[in-house]
DNA sequence: CTTAGGG
DNA sequence: CCCTAAG
């Protein structure tokens, strides 16, 4: 552990941040209430919070203990050979898309202890994934496999540390998903099927260097699109840059475009594994392993969507049931008649019944460290520390219909859109913590990340080292906080919006996002575990990024900054206005324009929104039509707008190249 | 990745 | 704001 300080201490500002950039909506950091866990039995914990969603439901879990252990057994021979057949291709798709995913499914909550052990054992994604197939033992060195993962030249060279982390990064890239849906008891209406299903963790090393070098972080995170592939490509590529804040959203993009290149690669049975995979599966409760659940993923350019719970809905008579919730839009309709599957009859409350089955829940997302020459066993007990931290630290179940949040408890299931006249596909559940104050307007807000863990992604933009430094188990209380929020001020959006007051605080959670911070007492070698909030994403969705009106400032600055450098340059008008902004693309800037433009454009009583003063408006129309015609005629040399130009009230009209400014002044914004 | 435009 | 074709 102390390894670790040293470590992250080593990380100084040359390093790369830690944790990968949040969505770009819903930025918040989290309370995790390090409810020191009793070792609260996570599946217990689980099974009741189950327990309270299946209405009816009168747990056949013992069966499915029983039958988890097999199937869990059986789906990771198959993936093992699998993986053997398969290697390459399949590795490097799955990274491609970047969806390394891995989850444990585990029995059952009410499995029984031994059970339980078995199933976290086996298929964690560090021995089907970054172990692949060459390492089979658990007592083998993360380092070791390092090299044979090199060795086998299936990757990249190792030419750098860096280079290293892409091989494990790549390596770890399938997932397993093994489903088992047993379905005991026939007499319930409700199968509760449920099992805990861990995220589709992607493990990725982080780079290191020099005496660091030892150390192998594994962002164990839930799959999506925060991955920390991103975070990799983006310190590598755009590194050396300033603006390298931006890189996640743009990285996001780069990963998007890179599945897609994937994709047609694939065989043409393989990718219409998507669908027909998922459907099969589904339908017939088929195991469904981790080759498989890489090529699901990879035509699915909805990542953004949180993995919620798979809930299923059954007749009762049909015994049809649909998955429903399916990260995968598109797949989630091939299902079947979902609609039928919510149907529900003969019921004392005639028709008024909402049937369905959690087939599992998503662990949040945890960040894992450890050293690399730590032992295989060693990292996969630091894992079920993580788990069992993470479900032990107090969670609640979160709801989820048709991809918006229900957080009004007082809503009857009606209310909130939930019937069993088959809308149940748009139902989901979420694992979240308990200590987390849910706030509905905090939530759709930019937060400052103020908590490295639970912060997450978006500290990308930061200078690493609070992160790092953050990362201390030690220090889970320390003073920290206050620095980091500090540091934050620093860095998050400059005033330039006025109109956008600092977020709220949201003390609580912030506070107690650090107590996720947990070391094991029970094992010498266990290692911090943190889990990432889940909140994040789950919250996101899919949808949209949050709306950001301009506000009259920063629609000066824009202005200001396309007079200076021209509508032809947004990335650099983005950094010019905008740099600290990360909610500003510069795509959202040339947006911005663009709807200026028009605005400036229409009479005043069409406009809507925040008025944008007409001075405004003017410098707009004048900017706007100057660097229009400098773009038609001499091009030669991209000179912005002088001085002089501004200074000259010319007509805007002007026909040759003598185009000319008004004297709005251009040092005036802000 | 950036731009430029349509949606 | 999103998505994408182009560059």
């Amino acid at each position: 552990m102390s390894s670790k300080k040293r470590v992250r201490h080593g990380f100084s500002g040359y390093e790369f941040p830690v944790i990968p950039k949040a969505p770009r909506s819903v930025r918040r950091r989290h309370s995790h209430n390090n409810i020191d866990n009793d070792q609260i039995c996570a599946f217990e914990l689980l099974a009741a919070v189950a327990g309270e969603l299946l209405q009816e439901s009168e747990s056949s879990a013992c069966s499915n203990a029983a039958v988890g252990k097999d199937e869990l057994s059986d789906c990771r021979e198959v993936v093992k050979r699998e993986q053997l057949k398969e290697d390459k291709a399949v590795k490097s798709e799955c990274f491609d898309q970047g969806s390394c995913v891995e989850s444990a499914h585990l029995p059952e909550p009410a499995v029984q202890e031994p059970n339980l052990k078995y199933s976290l054992d086996k298929p964690y994604h560090i021995e089907n994934n970054i172990f692949h197939t060459e390492v089979e033992g658990g007592s083998s060195n993360l380092e070791d496999v390092c090299d044979k993962r090199t060795d086998t030249g299936t990757q990249k060279q190792l030419t750098d540390d860096g280079k290293q982390t892409e091989d494990l990064t790549v390596a770890n890239s399938c997932s397993v998903k093994g489903p088992i849906e047993k379905h005991v008891n026939n007499n319930s209406a409700i199968n509760s099927d449920s099992s805990v299903q861990l995220p589709w963790y992607r493990a990725v090393p982080r780079p290191s260097f020099g005496k660091q070098r030892n150390n192998v972080k594994l962002g164990i995170r839930d799959d999506d699109e925060n991955s920390f592939g991103s975070y990799r490509h983006n310190t590598n590529i755009r590194a050396f840059r300033q603006t390298s804040r931006i890189g996640y959203k743009s990285m996001r993009k780069m990963l998007t475009s890179r599945r897609w290149k994937v994709a047609p690669q694939l065989k043409a049975g393989e990718r219409s594994c998507s669908k027909y995979g998922m459907k099969s599966f589904h339908r017939n409760r088929k195991r469904v392993c981790a080759l498989e659940r890489c090529r699901f993923e990879i035509p699915s350019k909805r990542r953004k969507l949180c993995h919620y719970s798979s809930v299923v809905a059954y007749d009762q008579q049909a015994n049809s049931k649909s998955i429903s919730n399916s990260p995968e839009k598109g797949i989630k309709r091939d299902i079947t008649g979902a609609g039928a599957s919510a149907s529900v009859r003969n019921h004392r409350k005639k028709d008024s019944n909402v049937k369905f089955s959690i087939k599992s829940f998503k662990v949040p997302e945890l960040f894992i460290e450890v050293p690399e020459n730590e032992t295989v066993g060693s990292l996969k007990r630091t894992v079920m520390e993580a788990v069992k931290t993470i479900l032990g630290s107090g969670l609640r179940v979160g709801m989820v219909v048709q991809g918006k949040k229900v957080r009004d408890d007082n809503k009857t299931l009606q209310q909130a859109g939930i019937s069993q006249s088959g809308n149940l596909d748009t139902l989901g559940f979420t694992l979240e913590p308990s200590s987390y104050p849910v706030s509905p307007s905090l939530h759709s807000k930019d937060l400052p990340a103020l908590s490295p863990y639970v912060a997450d992604h978006e500290l990308t933009r930061r200078p690493p080292s609070p992160i790092m430094e953050l990362e201390l188990p030690s220090s889970p209380s320390a003073p920290s906080e206050t620095r980091l929020d500090e540091h934050d001020e620093d860095y998050h959006e400059l005033a330039l919006s006025p109109t956008n007051p600092i977020d709220p605080p949201t003390d609580v959670a912030i506070s107690g996002s650090r107590a996720l911070v947990v070391v094991s007492p029970l094992n010498a070698e266990a290692h911090p575990v943190v889990p990432m909030n889940p909140k994040n994403r789950c919250s996101e969705l899919s949808q949209r990024r949050t709306r950001r009106p301009f506000s009259v400032a920063e629609v000066e600055a824009l202005v200001e900054a396309v007079e200076q450098l021209g509508t032809g340059r947004w990335r650099d008008v983005k950094i010019c206005a905008f740099e600290y902004a990360d909610h500003r693309t510069y795509v959202d800037v040339k947006d911005k324009w663009k709807t200026l433009v028009h605005t400036a454009s229409i009479a005043p009583q069409q406009r809507r929104g925040e008025p944008v003063p007409q001075e405004l408006l003017d410098r707009v129309l004048i900017a706007h039509d100057y660097w229009s015609k400098q773009h038609g005629k001499h091009q030669a040399e991209p000179s912005k707008m002088t001085e002089a130009q501004m200074q000259n009230v010319g007509a805007l009209e002007n026909n040759n190249n003598s185009v000319s400014m008004p004297s709005k002044m251009v040092g005036s914004a802000i």
